[in-house]
DNA sequence: AATTTGACCCGAA
DNA sequence: ATTCGGGCCAAAT
């Protein structure tokens, strides 16, 4: 049996999204950079394709770098992504949220106390 | 088995 | 401000 599905870089994009708290945002990128591939920021997304059927990612709260909502279209409807923000207090113009500064969810910041998270 | 594809990012024009 | 090219690499084809 091959069961290295923990170890695998979806599994750590999945364990890394997971921790997101409602109402914050992480980027692709961050996500990337802290699991130890910093170049590797479009497998993110690749990731968060496949996700959707694991109920406990919430995959809305990646965005890209610039604050933009790159990947609602991989959401059920055009507008699903947003509603999904906006649910949790995030406003969203023109497929870009305000405020990304301060909502911004770092995990190299905020997980900090895991060091070993990268080195799986 | 080899090539293409991406929900990206960054620096440089 | 906007565009461009190179980098990255796991899955899909």
């Amino acid at each position: 049996m091959t069961m290295q599905n923990n170890n695998s870089f979806f599994e750590r994009v999945y364990d890394v999204v997971r921790l997101v708290p409602y109402g914050r945002v992480t980027t692709y990128g961050a996500i990337a950079a802290f699991i130890g591939s910093p170049q590797a920021s479009r497998m993110v997304g690749w990731a968060l394709n496949a996700s959707h059927n694991i109920i406990d990612v919430p995959a809305h709260r990646v965005i890209n770098r610039n604050g933009i909502l790159s990947g609602k279209r991989h959401f059920g409807g055009p507008d699903i992504m947003q509603q999904l923000l906006e649910n949790e207090g995030i406003e969203v113009i023109n497929d870009k949220i305000t405020n990304f500064s301060k909502l911004f969810w770092n995990p190299a910041v905020e997980l900090a106390n895991y060091p070993n998270f990268a080195e799986n």
